[in-house]
RNA sequence: GUGGCUGUAGCUCAGUGGUAGAGCACUGGAUUGUGGCUCCGGUGGUCGCGGGUUCAAUCCCCGUCAGUCACCCCA
């Protein structure tokens, strides 16, 4: 055991592991193509202050989650703990919106945060995000909730639950948490200790607290809904008609906060009920941010965003079917040969052909266990005859079939699709 | 950050206060140009790391690191 290891919550992903990645990935990218989303790629670093200001200084990611360092003592920077901040950025500072009313941007990478580590939570982790500029919704917010639920069913991932919310504008959010602190006040002393320290701090949080005193209390909690402003209170009736149009399936959930200051009217969250997950069921977290770019600086744009978390789809998602990622495996007969097959082996590549070959010098019947485990469909045998004659011999693993071809007709006989 | 559990071969795991085992994997052979099955053999471990108790520690104690679960919070 190396005493070398990988940071603490910081994995590698081993080829085997790969292809699973990979669908992820390209299942992504490939529905984000069809909504018409380009694709924004930022540093992982940023100055410190975008994600204070953007998230929220009295947050949990900004108070004891960031990794932030000085940079040669000039600069405070922080590797990025979500996504959403640094899009912001960059559509203001290449001023994007004087460009295009909206815009339709996503983001796929790794995302840094110092918790400690759990199943489904890791320190760097990776996340695959969408962001909307400019359009206020509210049938835009119920497409990228629905582009969520699609993409996921693209994995195989049948079992989750939608929950959204409206958090309102203006001040609702402010009358809330009045009307929220007062009710809750006479109650501080029966809450649970984490809870009456986020009374003060931010009472909504209490709401959604897994401990069942605080539960019973929030149960009987004013609702949220209840105090939107007239406009948010439309925005939300539409969109929830919109998603019902849509035969999206979602649960109201008035208790649902989120950790992230920046969030405006509609917010959402989408869980994973399958067994793997543990406590960090939420698959996808997102929501309407109408005053974040103005409070960066921006032109005053409304937005709406959202972020999957890609390490916990790969806990829940379906098997893939393991496909072969080779064609032919070469057969060496005799060492003298090596260089022989290492020419064909080329040729064949030129060809298209995927060909692997192990030139270490060993015995046929290792070479044949070689070719069987490397998942190639063809063994590719080379002896002193065919040397001679400018063939292989083409073996079909799974019959055991063989016929002797010359060498420019083998990429035709092994390559499939 | 708080609490619980775990840490023995590449993997999954047995085991004992007296210097370590199985299955799988890897590898050689039975079959000197042919795999998958079978049989026989082989490689591989400072028993996470450091300290303590002891004549002696992989086993007991403390610390530490890592993993994991719950909480906090979140993707």
């Amino acid at each position: 055991m190396s005493k070398l290891r990988s940071v603490k919550g910081m994995n590698d992903v081993l080829p085997e592991d790969a292809a699973r990645w990979h669908r992820l990935e390209s299942t992504f990218r490939e529905l984000v193509g069809r909504y018409g989303f380009g694709e924004v790629r930022t540093p992982l670093v940023e100055p410190t202050d975008l994600f204070v200001r953007s998230i929220g200084e009295a947050t949990d990611i900004v108070e004891k989650e960031m990794y932030t360092f000085e940079d040669k003592g000039e600069k405070s920077l922080t590797l990025r703990p979500e996504g959403t901040a640094s899009a912001a950025r960059a559509w203001i500072q290449h001023s994007v919106g004087g460009k295009h009313p909206v815009s339709k941007w996503f983001y796929l990478g790794p995302m840094y945060r110092r918790e400690r580590p759990a199943k489904g939570r890791y320190r760097q982790f990776w996340q695959a995000g969408c962001e909307i500029y400019g359009d206020p919704g509210p049938y835009v917010d119920a497409e990228l909730i629905d582009f969520v639920v699609r993409y996921l069913r693209a994995l195989g991932i049948q079992d989750i639950e939608v929950l959204v919310n409206s958090l309102g504008a203006g001040g609702t959010r402010d009358r809330y948490r009045d009307a929220l602190l007062e009710y809750l006040r006479p109650h501080a002393s029966e809450l649970s200790e984490d809870s009456q320290r986020r009374l003060e701090r931010n009472p909504l949080r209490v709401l959604d607290s897994k401990a069942p005193q605080d539960q019973a209390i929030a149960e009987n909690a004013p609702d949220i809904l209840d105090h939107l402003d007239e406009e948010s209170r439309e925005h939300f009736e539409t969109l929830k008609s919109a998603l019902d149009d849509l035969g999206t399936p979602y649960r109201v959930e008035p208790r649902l906060v989120r950790g992230l200051d920046y969030y405006t009217r509609t917010l959402f969250e989408v869980r994973g009920r399958g067994g793997d997950l543990g406590a960090n069921a939420a698959l996808c977290g997102g929501g309407r941010y109408d005053n974040m770019i103005a409070e960066l600086g921006g032109p005053a744009t409304p937005a709406i965003g959202f972020a999957i978390g890609l390490d916990r789809l790969l806990l829940v998602m379906a098997e893939t079917e393991p496909k072969p990622t080779l064609d032919g495996f070469l057969v060496v007969q005799a060492k003298e040969l090596r260089g022989k097959a290492l020419a064909i082996a080329q040729t064949l590549r030129d060809a298209g052909a995927r060909v692997d070959a192990d030139l270490r010098g060993g015995s046929m019947k290792s070479q044949f266990r070689r070719a069987d485990k490397s998942s190639a469909p063809f063994a590719l045998i080379l002896g002193e005859r065919e040397a001679a004659e400018g063939t292989v011999q083409v073996k079909e693993l799974a019959t055991g079939e063989q016929r002797e071809l010359p060498i420019d007709q083998v990429a035709a006989a092994i390559i499939r699709d």
